[in-house]
DNA sequence: AGGGTTTTATATGTCTTACAATTAAATGTT
DNA sequence: AACATTTAATTGTAAGACATATAAAACCCT
């Protein structure tokens, strides 16, 4: 053999490729910033052209497997995955996800309420007044009159990922950084009133209450009354849409 | 303007294509299982060469947002992204964060019952049978004598697999997948005694019968137990093995 | 001798052209 | 009419060349 790197038996070249060097990575016989051989070392030792090589390379950099450098010393270099690059991936396969699948508002709300009250008790326990005073900023954001839909969708965002940055877990913010942000484009389809938005805003106001004396229990309801709130507003929506409708196509 | 996929104005090649095309995608200006112009077509149209438009397709192929064809009436046609990609993705990128930025146990552990105890109402409420036998099944299958630690903790994964689909709700089995999947590598690394397994099997005893009884309350209190359970034994093993390595260094 | 500049080597990025492999539809044959 | 054959379209792969970026080495000037 004249590479290190074992290969599947079958499928396309540059996909059998990608995967022996994602399978390197993984298991840790490429480790963190160490440079891949060059294109051309590659394609010699796995026999293939190197415009194949480079589709190969081209499949893990869509993954921030790797790394590209050009120049003198360049090269692949395999990428430490910081939790920001999963934060964006995470958010654009949890996005496209409920575009694609017709995902009904009700789940995806019920989904994003269940995971934010699982971050509660450790916001309330662990709040630093930086996250407080982020979710009071936004607060502050949402109760300006002039401000669009789109806007008070974005604020609402912001507020719940403090919400959750609050726990001080990484782990926990990335997981729940998807299930946020990508609910936004279907929040976003929510015309709000002046009284719902008022509505909204006192409730995230008792969650930064609660969160602030550190009483989990009160977050969770104020949390509970929101997710009921939002979905009921969202039915209120479409049944009149429905019902505008309707005679139109008669 | 030659063709209709507004592009940025800097960077690669290769790299601006892809993101023009994945933001028709997300967009919805390319539709499910619409078909792209053929490769050579899209070159003409972006004026650049075949393989650099390949390079491109190959990076939404990494995403599965694409999928390509041979043949006649070939082609890249836009995928629809399943939950089970989704998942598999998720699942590789939340392996791989764990595993290359030293995020300690307790960080992942913590953040994984965070998560699992956002699906228990749900799970409690609405448990069907085919779930619950999955739980039963997986518990009898822990307690087998000559069960690997390999395997404990798979069927470990398996019984929160199933308390989790438990919720039947797609997003939140999604977004908790990776949580719990990725997580296994880690556990791995903990060697279980016959006495924590027993303890360990008779929590998820009790989760079981809890989620049955639709008992969401007691439910919550055992996961809670057996996540201090968890971290508690893994610091046991880390200072065991600190005090055995120590004398060796001096 | 030292610092700034130029050269040079090396690597990725892109283009061009060509051929192989695959697949479905058109075509021909029995 | 059913089956086999050809054909056309498309992706997959190859080979070689040039463009571009980058760091290190060589060079030159002070």
């Amino acid at each position: 053999m004249t590479h290190p790197y074992p290969m599947a038996a079958e499928g396309e070249l540059s996909l059998r490729i990608s995967a022996a060097l994602r399978d390197a990575i993984i298991a840790g016989r490429l480790l963190v910033d160490q440079r891949l051989p060059s294109e051309q070392e590659l394609a010699d030792s796995f026999g293939v052209s190197r415009p194949t090589i480079r589709e190969a390379l081209k499949r893990l950099a869509a993954q921030n497997l790797i790394r590209t450098q050009r120049g003198a010393t360049g090269g692949a270099f395999v990428n430490r995955l910081s939790f920001e690059e999963a934060y964006g991936q995470q958010i654009t396969t949890s996005t496209l996800l409920l575009s694609m699948n017709e995902v009904d508002f009700e789940t995806a709300c019920e989904a994003r309420y269940a995971l934010e009250r699982a971050c509660i008790p450790l916001s309330a326990q662990r709040r630093s007044n930086d996250h407080l005073a982020t979710m009071r900023a936004e607060i502050h954001r949402q109760s300006q009159p002039g401000l669009s839909d789109q806007g008070f969708c974005a604020s609402d965002v912001a507020f719940h990922r403090a919400l959750v940055d609050g726990a001080h877990n990484p782990v926990l913010s990335y997981q729940l950084a998807g299930a946020v942000e990508a609910m936004q484009p279907l929040m976003n389809m929510i015309t709000f009133t002046a009284r719902s938005r008022t509505r909204i805003i006192a409730l995230h106001a008792d969650i930064a209450t609660a969160i602030e004396a550190h009483d989990a229990h009160a977050a969770e309801t104020a949390l509970a009354t929101l997710a009921s709130y939002t979905i009921d507003l969202a039915n209120d929506i479409r049944a009149r849409r429905k019902t505008r409708q309707a005679p139109q196509t008669e």
